[in-house]
DNA sequence: TTACATGATTGGCT
DNA sequence: AGCCAATCATGTAA
């Protein structure tokens, strides 16, 4: 560094003094020592000539120099002169521009980088899966109606809901506390490494730049901690999010409710089990299904069926029985035919609610009958699109 | 553990 | 696009 300068071996044989021969940061210096030389002793008491000058800041640099090989003592004596000398001022702002010139000009191309495209990314994901931002309403609940409506989702499967929702809740917390903790220790380190660069400024040349950039660096340095934090949150949500899909992805059986629902249309349909979109919709909403599996239903319902009637035959009778028992009721009392009341699919006047008689003995069925009458279905008539069931009730009662 | 039940998927057909 | 038929994969009861 300086010291291997050869600080007082430069004399006016150069005219540029200390001997750092052209470079730009010994302008300050050379203009404080031309005006030393220029013979006025404005400012500088007892100075008459360059060479005492020279002297001077070589005293100066080889005090710096020795203080090392003191006693703290010493040293904090001869610090407080060095910090009191006359010279000191001027020798400091040269340094500081020298030092300001060199290195650390090659650092500032690493500054100021781009907002980095992967956490803008993270920041994005944390924010849709609602561990970032907003605590209610959020991505959290979002993301799980999102997954609801898309995939179909029984409601018994609410206990699933609250469980990805507890656990997501759990890594938001730890996120949390975690990026409170590195911006807290962040602001700590930063205060300290400033206040001692503060205090060594005192001493050695830091500029107030160099502390700025300083602290950048640890912004930085921190920051490339909150990114890996925010990555492993991000991982710990998808984790947990694709055990929360493939749960839901799990065959379960529909709820009792849901079965007798659509054994109630299908049997009571039995003549035409086809239910139009606006039915499938309808049975959809009751049995807290998707259409998509109201569909799926249906479509291997009638294949079984089909495959084994005597199989079905107890069932059909069992729901044609219960149908029956619903129109009476509904006869009895106020409520008008074409209500399906609580979620029921009871139907008036239906022609299907005839093919549903339970078998006399020997005789066939008359679900059979139904099935063997439509030609297997094939030639069925198409339900008429936005047909409801009860519309459909209708239709077969003619 | 096993057999059966049942929801979902796939490929072909109309 | 909607359906059928075969098949897969999983749930459930014995």
């Amino acid at each position: 560094m300086l010291q291997q300068q050869p600080l007082t071996g430069n004399g006016p044989s150069n005219g540029r003094g200390l001997g750092v021969s052209g470079h730009p940061g010994m302008h300050a210096l050379n203009s404080v020592h031309q005006r030393r030389s220029d013979g006025g002793d404005s400012g500088l008491e007892g100075t008459e000539n360059g060479h005492e000058t020279r002297r001077d800041i070589g005293d100066i640099l080889q005090q710096i120099m020795t203080i090392t090989d003191q006693s703290l003592d010493e040293a904090q004596a001869k610090k407080h002169a060095l910090n009191c000398h006359r010279m000191k001022p001027a020798l400091f702002s040269v340094l500081c521009e020298i030092k300001e010139k060199t290195g650390l000009s090659m650092r500032n191309a690493q500054e100021d980088d781009a907002q980095d495209p992967q956490l803008v990314r993270l920041d994005n994901m944390l924010l849709a899966e609602g561990v970032a931002g907003p605590e209610k309403g959020g991505g959290a609940a979002a993301a799980v109606s999102a997954a609801t409506s898309s995939g179909g989702m029984s409601p018994d499967s609410s206990l699933e809901h609250s469980d990805y929702k507890s656990k997501l809740s759990q890594i938001r917390g730890i996120y949390h506390t975690e990026l409170e903790k590195y911006e807290q220790a962040c602001t700590e380190f930063t205060t300290h490494v400033m206040n001692l660069l503060r205090e060594q400024s005192r001493t050695r040349p830091v500029t107030p730049r160099e502390i700025e950039r300083m602290v950048g660096i640890i912004h930085h340095k921190f920051s490339t901690i909150q990114t890996q934090l925010k990555q492993s949150t991000c991982e710990a949500v998808m984790i947990l999010r694709s055990r929360f899909l493939d749960a839901r992805r799990k065959r379960r059986n529909f709820s009792k409710q849901a079965t007798e629902g659509l054994n109630e249309y299908f049997y009571s349909h039995l003549s035409n089990p086809y239910p139009s979109e606006e039915a499938k919709e309808d049975l959809a909403k009751l049995c807290g299904i998707t259409v998509s599996q109201v569909c799926n239903w249906f479509g291997n319902k009638r294949i079984r069926y089909k495959k084994n009637i005597g199989k079905f035959q107890e069932e059909a009778n069992l729901y044609a029985m219960k149908t029956a028992l619903v129109v009476r009721q509904g006869d009895d009392s106020p409520h008008t035919p074409n209500s399906t009341g609580s979620g029921s699919f009871s139907l008036t006047g239906s022609a299907d609610l005839f093919l549903g008689v339970p078998p006399v003995n020997g005789e066939q069925s008359a679900y059979q009958m139904g099935l063997q009458t439509n030609g297997n279905w094939k030639g069925r008539n198409s339900p008429p699109s936005g047909a409801s069931p009860l519309s459909d009730q209708s239709e077969n009662s003619d």
